[in-house]
RNA sequence: GCGGGAGUAGCUCAGUUGGUAGAGCGUCAGCCUUCCAAGCUGAAUGUCGCCGGUUCGAACCCGGUCUCCCGCUCCA
């Protein structure tokens, strides 16, 4: 665990040192929870993207993209549910230091005296036999019908404090009902907080006509509240699905982990289409086909594994997160969801536009059931750093810090090296570098001793060094030095590219 | 948010009972170099996280604050 966590240190300031991440704004003491990509964390970034954008919409000709927009109308948060759902009221306990929702204690207040009651019943049950009425025995039973009451005012008044936004009667109600901390037993309660998971900003440039609207806290409505104009006007017949990349903003009450949970992040979202009743199949389809996907990478297998949620959202009728092992542990890191109807039902009744799709093979129109497989790209981004990160110890008994990153998902390509700078070699290692820069993202480097280069390289994860000797003027060859394995090979000035294309091109790992 | 730990050069860290900062690596310029970080010469870089207090004097003591890591918690 420890080795883990040091490690887990190691690879954050690998990360600022050789310019993947960055605290934002960090000559500010920085921001919480917020990071930027640097110059080499972008090319990775992007890469990750490309990726899965290829295996999304590239391979599958019944998905097609989007780029939805940040800012969306208000009323699609209320359909979404996110305005009730991403507004807790928090309560803590002084003694315990735990964090509760007010609402679900007092449920479970509620629960407990039910569970009393029945108690009760089952009880006068055995006693009476077969001549026991159990309605009379509520309206009569002096125990039952006082813990009735209780019950009753309980939600009555936890009703009327949500209805006026009252958190101080809430908070009243917790003490008169003598709620305990279920840990400590303690009944040591700070004030409830109201927690709002949703940023918001305002539309309208100067204050008096300026409507509150949120950031959105997932990408998925964009494509929902989309959901007809792409099915017409791409002509996709179900089951179809619609991808999407962008950013979402969550103020999450406690962010951490780097940039595992962060306040503004990424998605990359697939949300697909298909007709009722035949949800589960797509929903173990796309199971499989995303975990095939992350393997795909080499990151080993053993990394992954699938958590299935017993707790369902109100949503979704089967979820499951694909977890990665992270230096900290397995944590998700791709949900699937199973989203049922729900989404479109609910922008249909708020819009009052119908968002059915009608199935010329049934002659019948629907609201489509949505299987969704939504990644978080920051922690796949997170995902391919740490679990590539090795610190080796080689033969001579040196060490080297190498990030073993998928070939194609590497910053750099290849680096061009000449071995030394006189006897014209630079010259040719320009020309060669030159003509190799407008295909792949390429580094040149002539400074220090080569070794020093290839180590250099090495920390960022550059699978091929190509170097230009004193030879290769004459016989017009250069030597590729591999990342992993730290091999050479002597290949032909002219089958340069072939041989980049054939280690590091995306087509390797489309299947 | 609570508890624990931490914040000194790009990175890793020293800094002795308070006397206005150092090392290694890295970076840059040049020399030297026939392939895996360790040759030579020179250089740059810090208001010691920030603010305030105590003091003749604070990196060091005190208070506050920001940020990071860990645990709890939360997590559509």
């Amino acid at each position: 665990m420890s080795t883990n966590q040091d490690s887990f240190k190691k690879i954050i300031s690998h990360a600022k040192e050789y310019g993947f991440i960055f605290q934002s704004s960090e000559i500010y003491d920085g921001l919480s929870a917020v990071y930027d990509y640097a110059h080499n964390g972008v090319e990775l970034k992007n890469n990750i993207k490309k990726y899965w954008w290829a295996s999304m919409v590239q391979m599958n000709d019944n998905i097609v993209g989007l780029d939805s927009s940040i800012l969306m109308h208000p009323t699609t948060w209320k359909a979404s549910g996110h305005v009730d759902a991403f507004n807790d009221p928090l309560i803590d306990n002084k003694d315990s230091k735990l964090r509760y929702r007010a609402d679900v204690l007092i449920e479970d207040y509620i629960t407990k005296i039910e569970t009393k009651i029945n108690k009760e019943i089952t009880r006068a049950k055995k006693r009476f036999g077969d001549s026991f009425d159990e309605n009379q025995f509520r309206d009569t039973n002096p125990r039952v019908l006082e813990n009735q009451k209780k019950i009753d005012n309980a939600i009555s008044v936890m009703k009327k404090c949500f209805d006026d936004d009252d958190l101080v009667s809430l908070k009243q109600l917790i003490e008169d009902l003598e709620i305990v901390d279920p840990v400590s037993g303690s009944k040591n309660w700070t004030d409830i907080k109201q927690f709002n998971l949703m940023f918001s900003t305002s539309i309208g440039a100067s204050s008096e006509s300026a409507s509150e609207i949120y950031l959105r806290p997932e990408t998925a409505q964009g494509i929902f509240v989309n959901f007809l104009n792409v099915q017409k006007s791409s002509r996709k017949k179900i089951p179809f699905g619609i991808a999407q990349i962008g950013k979402a903003f969550r103020n999450e009450i406690i962010a951490r982990q780097f940039i595992f949970r962060m306040r503004e992040f990424e998605q990359m979202e697939m949300q697909f289409f298909v007709k009722p009743g035949t949800q589960s199949d797509w929903y173990e389809q796309w199971k499989q086909n995303r975990i095939k996907w992350h393997k795909a990478l080499k990151l080993g297998d053993d990394n992954y594994r699938f958590h299935d949620h017993d707790k369902l959202a109100h949503y979704a009728d089967a979820a499951c997160d694909i977890e990665f092992n992270f230096p900290f542990g397995f944590k998700e890191l791709e949900g699937i969801h199973s989203r049922t109807d729900f989404d479109l039902s609910q922008h249909e009744q708020y819009s009052g536009k119908k968002l059915r799709y009608f199935d010329p093979e049934i002659n019948e129109s629907y609201i489509p059931y949505v299987v969704e497989t939504s990644i978080g790209l920051d922690r796949m981004f997170l995902a391919v750093l740490s679990s590539s990160f090795c610190e080796e110890k080689l033969e001579d008994n040196n060490s080297r810090t190498v990030l073993k990153i998928p070939d194609f998902l590497a910053p750099y390509k290849l680096a061009v090296l000449p071995l030394v700078k006189k006897d014209g070699l630079s010259e040719l290692a320009t020309k060669i570098f030159d003509n190799l820069k407008v295909h792949y993202n390429v580094a040149y480097d002539e400074k220090d001793a080569v070794g020093r280069r290839y180590r250099r390289q090495d920390a960022i994860g550059t699978p091929i060094c190509l170097t230009v000797d004193h030879d290769s003027a004459k016989n017009d060859t250069v030597t590729l030095r591999f990342r992993d394995s730290m091999e050479q090979i002597r290949v032909p000035i002219s089958e340069i590219k072939n041989e980049i294309d054939k280690r590091t091109s995306l087509h390797n790992w489309l299947s």
